[in-house]
Parts: C-alpha cells; sequence; structure tokens
DNA sequence: GGGTGTGAAGCCGTTCACAGCA
DNA sequence: TGCTGTGAACGGCTTCACACCC
C-alpha cells in the first residue's frame, strides 16, 4: 500500500470528481471534445480554480489553447475512482428510498452495479424489484459472500438500522452509506458514511427562516 | 436584522444541532434527564469537545455535575433552529425519493410540516399520496402562495430538474433541497443545498477500493 | 477525579494572485 | 489575450491544552 499518491486526495475532491465526470458526459454527449475549467465551474457552480486545483491533484494538464480533453479527462477520473473490475453494491431496505436508489443509479455507472437488494418484508423478498432481486435478510451473509459485494446502501426504517448494519458487517460489507436517521457504529476496517436528510431538511428551513429579515 | 446572533453559528453547527436534538429525544424517551457531553459524542460518533464547542455557540451551560439537561437543550436548540410560527415543506416529485422522504420525516418534527406534493404524473395527482395531496405542477404558484410555503424539497428526475427549480423559485419558494443528480441555478436570495446520492456512493465505493490494501 | 468552558493552535480546503505559455 | 498551474494567504472548523469547579 506505499504507492498509495491517491490516499490523499480530500474526500471532498473524490466528490467532485464524481460530478465532473457526470458533467463531462453529458457534454461528450452533445459532442464536445474539449472544456475549459471555468466551463466545468459553472456547471456545477463552483469556482474554475476549484476545478484546476482538483485536476492538478490527479495529476491531469490540460492544453493551454483548448483546455482539457474530455475524453482522456473521463478516462483518468474513471481510473481514479472506479475499480477495474467493477464493484457491486447491495441495497438494505427495499422500501421508497431503496428503490429510489435504483431508479436514479442503477445503469448510470459501467463499473459499479446495484447486485441485490434485501428486506423483512415477505411481500417484498424473493422476487425481483425494479430490476434488483430482493432476498430476505437471512440469506445476506450467503448472498453477499457468493457474490463478493463489499458495498452495501442503508435504506431500512431508522429503528432497524443497528441490526441491519450487523448483518451487514458480518456478511463482509466493507463500506456502507447510511441513509438512515440512525447513527450506526462500525468496526474500523469499514468506510462509514453518513447522510442524515432530515438534519438537511432542517437545516434548509433554518436559513429560509434566518433570511426573512 | 442586528440581533441576528445566530448568522454566524457554522452551517456544520446547525447539522450538528439537529442531530443533537434527535438523539436528546431518544434519551429523553429512555427516562434520561441529564447527559454528559461525551455522551452525545459517542451517540453520533463526534468528540466531546465538539459538542462542548456546539453548545457554547448557542449559549447553553450544563451543570458540573451532572452534565446537560436534556430538557432544557432539547428546547434551546428548538428556540434556535426551529420557527416558532411553524414552516411549511413541499415535495417537487412524488416518485419513490419523494415519498421515502415523506416517510422518513413527517410527523417527526413538530415545526415543520410536509404540506403538499407536486409531480407532472396525472396518475399521482389530485389525490392523497402517503398522506400527502398531490397537486399537478400548474397549480404550485397557487398552493405554494396561498398556503405560505417556503421550503421546498426537489426529487424529481434528474432532466426535469431545471424547469422543475424555476417553477419552485416562481411560485415564491425560498429553500431548496436537491436531491436531483443535475445542479442547479438559483437567485441570490434562495438558499440552496445539494445532495447528489450518486457521488455519495461512488465515494464510499473509492474508499472500499482503496482499503483493500 | 471527572466533568465543563474556552483561548490558542492546528488543519484542511478554498481563494488570491500571479507566473508561464500559446 | 485568455487560459492553465501553483505558491501563498486566508478562513472556517476541529482539536489541544488547560483553567475552573463540584
Amino acid at each position: 500500500m506505499e504507492n498509495n499518491r491517491y490516499k490523499d486526495i480530500p474526500h471532498k475532491t473524490i466528490e467532485r470528481l464524481s460530478q465532473y465526470r457526470r458533467a463531462l458526459h453529458i457534454c461528450a454527449d452533445k459532442g464536445k471534445t474539449n472544456i475549459f475549467s471555468h466551463e466545468i465551474a459553472s456547471l456545477l457552480h463552483i469556482t474554475a480554480v476549484q476545478v484546476r486545483r482538483d485536476l492538478m491533484l490527479i495529476g491531469y494538464s490540460g492544453s493551454l489553447r483548448k483546455g482539457y480533453n474530455i475524453n482522456d479527462l473521463v478516462r483518468l477520473i474513471g481510473d481514479l475512482i472506479d475499480s477495474p473490475e467493477g464493484q457491486k453494491v447491495a441495497i438494505f431496505g427495499m422500501g421508497n428510498l431503496g428503490r429510489a436508489i435504483i431508479n436514479y443509479f442503477q445503469g448510470k455507472r459501467e463499473k459499479l452495479t446495484i447486485t441485490a437488494g434485501f428486506d423483512i418484508n415477505p411481500e417484498k423478498t424473493n422476487r425481483v424489484i425494479d430490476g434488483i432481486y430482493c432476498y430476505p435478510v437471512e440469506k445476506a451473509v450467503d448472498v453477499i459472500h457468493k457474490e463478493g459485494i463489499k458495498i452495501g446502501i442503508l435504506t431500512v426504517p431508522g429503528d432497524q438500522a443497528d441490526e441491519t448494519v450487523n448483518i451487514m458487517v458480518d456478511a463482509g460489507i466493507k463500506g456502507i452509506l447510511n441513509y438512515t436517521p440512525t447513527p450506526v457504529e462500525v468496526p474500523d476496517d469499514v468506510y462509514l458514511e453518513e447522510y442524515n436528510m432530515i438534519s438537511s431538511i432542517e437545516k434548509v428551513a433554518f436559513y429560509v427562516k434566518e433570511n426573512k429579515s
């Protein structure tokens, strides 16, 4: 793990790279082949310097005359953030949120595939929902192992968060995205990202309230 | 707007306060009346100093012997982040994501109520979905005005994000939470918060990949 | 001793300012 | 002239370190 020049790329840069790529794909579809930092910037509402900084960190140099080559850049971002063999993702909780994620996500990324869903509700299990086979949670260990799934998205109701996380960890999941309003606990070797929708709504509400001067 | 000691509270603190409150409610339900900073901290996986800093910013002092009084603290956080008259929220896009948010959120907050939903799909409009009346988007201006809704959550498909935001802004929405994968543009007097689920998934995938040393 | 409150230091990400190049 | 690449300054948030208190 010594050649790991990537470890020191800021988390925020990783997120933005993902968004750059998305924007670049759209531009490429429109027939564009080159793009300037300020163009990327205005698509994402950030500054051009920010974009150049990020690209600097991943070691890409654009041409002065034409800006950045879109295809090269997409490929480079892919080299950095994609796993060449691809990675599989499981959804824990096939309710509205789980299905929303499937619909937003599935098929958008070549190297990242939602491979399995899990739920406790017998009406949902053992059948295909929105294109994803939904297993009962009891099968999690088996399926996760067999498929080699390392990434799990947690979309169960808040009061089931803890127990579900335990199942995920036991099954060998190494990265968890927790959309539950309940903070959870994971071992050190599991990467955890939590996002609390309720807090985000309250935050917006707060700044709206403050604004009414 | 001069007595605005709140404007200089960091965004991140606002988010955490919302989470503290949630955690405190849970503790209160368990019969706890007092709590130490390190207890709050470990519930949310942050440091005790962080908690004390945040509480310092909102001007709350705990007792040395017993830590913080949960009820007092909940009330104080409410005074800060809630609007006393309450605030109404509208959901734009009553698909899976919109409904997921309704189910996670509705009823959890006294001062924040999801009051209306909007969609373009005639199968969804003019009826109640998950307890929220769903109007056709054309009614947005009317309904938003009449109800005095200032907060909107954007959960339409990505390719409808821009046009929907325009409608929201025209209707008088002053705070937007964009869950669409498409960054949007708003006037200066509208508070915008964007969250990109796809980027979050890719980020988790990245750190899982990097971890396999 | 085990908690709280807080000035000061440290860190990290963003922005400024500008050199360099076609 | 208009872009890229980047050292240096800046700013905001977090952590350290410690005074204080029961």
